[in-house]
DNA sequence: CGCCTTCGCTTAACAGCGTTAAGTTGATCT
DNA sequence: AGATCAACTTAACGCTGTTAAGCGAAGGCG
């Protein structure tokens, strides 16, 4: 039989060292959370984790490409609206929605750089294996539904741009609020009523031409 | 005579300090700068930072409060304009500028949380002493004058919040370049373009009603 | 069966980090 | 002159990510 001992699950050791490690990040930060701290939560040594990882920004990265497709679970309802402005209006609320309720994942997945700076390939890869789940792919695509449909004016006729603006209006908006919700010298309103505001204005907007509204 | 002994300038060294730390901090990153690399540069060893700086946070943040003022100055140009709404935009653009001519400092002066936790009144009163060099504190009069200027849809009477969402739209755009420029699975447009096309069409969008465009 | 490789893990240790403690120097104040 | 204090020094601490070396059990193979 060339099937393991069942001293334990298969190889459950590497899955047991994310889930770990996913729990400390999201409750007390990447930087704060050590080595030690996710193998002892195991109750195996540190050193035990780097036959399973090359190092701690590989760990990080092999969590990143998991819950990449969290977000794109998160768009699975708004998927579900027919007309793609409409569409594209509940992708947004509920990216700003996945980033307000896992604050320290989106920090994670959006706001750490030099993370994914060796991790291209991978990430490419796991997304075009499983093209539902790439977030990005799923706006784009909408984008093009709309576009498509002629519903866009003039200026807004790049899928790509149009994808990449639409994305940072909502980054944005989760992102100051991440980092600059504890500055009480902002009378910060409620995020979410922000995010709704702007992204009907900014539809609304592309929908009309370049042309001026009357003053 | 109570005037300091003519050795060198009067307390030049904590200003020696925070040059050589923004010049390490710009140049290398935040994290990846280190005090010693800092002291170095001056000639002094690591502790001495400690005489001047509580640790390696509160140095952050006086370069932080000092720095916050370096955006502000970009908006002199923009600041000129007369029209509020084509000011908002310039003020935009402005701000996108800034961020990418400046990455690094973008990313130590919005992109970093925690850093600014104890620095709430520091900065707040950095703030009040000179107005004309708050950032936000500008764009939210420029918002006030345009929907003074009733040149804004109903939705859109709250200057703060305005304010915040425009602050969100342009923030989001500078700071996915920062983090995700290097991913090449996704085809990056202009990132001046992509702002500029979707600042005209929030600003657009929200000078309509909030009622339905023609499908 | 006995050897021998390989895997998964251990303990020990290293270099580097931010930071603190204790001592030294030199200018200033009384 | 003697005391004081700021500004700095060197030495060291505890922590970090990471590497080196060794050890025991599992499994293939003659």
């Amino acid at each position: 039989m060339n099937a393991r001992h069942a001293a334990s699950f298969p190889d459950d050791t590497r899955a047991r060292i994310l889930d770990a490690a996913r729990e400390l990040f999201v409750n007390q930060g990447v930087e704060a959370t050590t080595m030690r701290a996710i193998a002892g939560r195991l109750g195996v040594s540190a050193p035990a984790i780097y036959h399973h990882f090359a190092d701690k920004k590989a760990l990080i990265q092999a969590l990143v490409v998991t819950d990449l497709h969290r977000l794109a679970a998160a768009f699975a309802r708004a998927q579900r609206v027919r007309d793609p402005i409409e569409r594209l209006r509940e992708l947004g609320l509920a990216y700003v929605q996945f980033g307000l309720e896992n604050p320290q994942l989106y920090r994670l997945l959006f706001m750490t750089p030099d993370l994914k700076a060796g991790a291209e390939e991978e990430i490419k890869e796991a997304m075009d294996a499983t093209p539902e789940q790439d977030a990005y792919g799923i706006v784009r695509t909408c984008v093009e539904a709309a576009i498509g449909a002629g519903r866009f004016g003039p200026r807004h006729r790049d899928p790509e741009q149009v994808a990449q603006a639409l994305w940072g209006l909502v980054h944005g908006i989760v992102s100051l609020q991440v980092v600059f919700s504890c500055q009480a010298w902002i009378e910060w309103r409620d995020t979410m009523d922000t995010a709704a505001m702007m992204i009907d204005a900014a539809l609304n907007g592309m929908q009309q031409d370049g042309s001026e509204p009357a003053p």
